[in-house]
DNA sequence: GTCTATATCTAGATAGAC
DNA sequence: GTCTATCTAGATATAGAC
């Protein structure tokens, strides 16, 4: 996930769990078996963490904060790579099944709390010139894949301050842009 | 840059130029060097664009549009994949030089509108909750590679409204966000 | 400047012993 | 369930004729 499909070979993975390449092949059938299950196990991991923040008794902005600081403290790999790479390295079949996978457990869970900001007023959908709720989900993950980017030069992103302050600045321009003027709904 | 550095193989780049693949070897020594040429020609193609529509007679907000359409409209490749490919594929001297350019093309003429925007007092600058310049460019590439993004499954981005609206719903979204309620500098 | 032919390496995947 | 040994295909890159 950290360097690509085609980057890492199965004998890396073999040798990264303390195997020969052949044996992975009694565990997985093709290469793309082996991403496909690691792939669905990681969109499990985050889908339990979202949901969880999900359904706390908390205010819109809130929980938008810890799913920004869940996924800017436990993703540690390129998260627009493996999203590529599921879009154009996997057959059919795989694709569909991650694609569902990441609707269901990504994209649905932090629809859920932009749906209930919609309802409160509090957030603009797509007829107020804003987003849907899968939309808003949909750029929130953008946002996370930019706050978590390494840059080509120059130091990495962990040192411009603390996760705290990252999540934080991630959920106000998302909320509030880089504007001054507050523009009224249209 | 549309299928990633390892995706592509010399031999089909070859053939998309009508040549055999040993004749290319003859224009570039390796495979890197001729990913690094044209993803520096890619890189001032933007740098001609983004710095006539910089310098511009026309409010922040007005420049931004034209700089998103800009990009939604001439950017007919997977952008986090070749920052991907130029930050983990090539080699150290490589790296710098693209990374160089990318910034002084991409990065500086829309921090200078950005800059511009700070000046006013119209755009949040960093001591405001809002971002650096630089920041703020950085933020706007993220914004134009979401607005880019062929999603999974579904219709592609092309089919949800023109290129226009969508250009506007990005800029929109960058400065004012999704929230309804404007929240004060701090 | 482009070609054919090929060297060299590494990839994913398989065979079969244990 | 893991190993050693190996197959086969495709990759980058080179040699040398024209």
């Amino acid at each position: 996930m950290a360097h690509g499909y085609r980057a890492v070979s199965t004998r890396q993975v073999a040798e990264a769990v303390g195997l020969t390449q052949p044996a992975l092949y009694h565990h997985f059938a093709t290469k793309e078996d082996l991403y496909t299950a690691v792939a669905l196990d990681e969109v499990a991991r985050l889908r339990s963490g979202l949901e969880r923040i999900a359904r706390r008794a908390a205010p819109v902005r809130e929980r938008l904060h810890g799913a920004a600081l869940f996924m800017l403290t436990t993703v540690d790999y390129d998260f627009p790579q493996m999203y590529h790479d599921m879009g154009t390295e996997l057959g059919e079949e795989a694709r569909q099944k991650l694609g569902a996978a990441f609707f269901g457990g990504i994209v649905a869970p932090l629809a859920g709390i932009f749906a209930e900001g919609h309802g409160t007023g509090e957030l603009r959908d797509a007829e107020h010139g804003g987003l849907s709720a899968a939309g808003a989900a949909g750029l929130f993950m953008s946002f996370a894949a930019h706050f978590l980017e390494r840059p080509l030069v120059g130091e990495p992103v962990t040192s411009r301050g603390g996760v705290e302050a990252r999540a934080e600045l991630l959920v106000r321009l998302l909320l509030d842009g880089l504007g001054t003027t507050h523009v009224a709904s249209s």
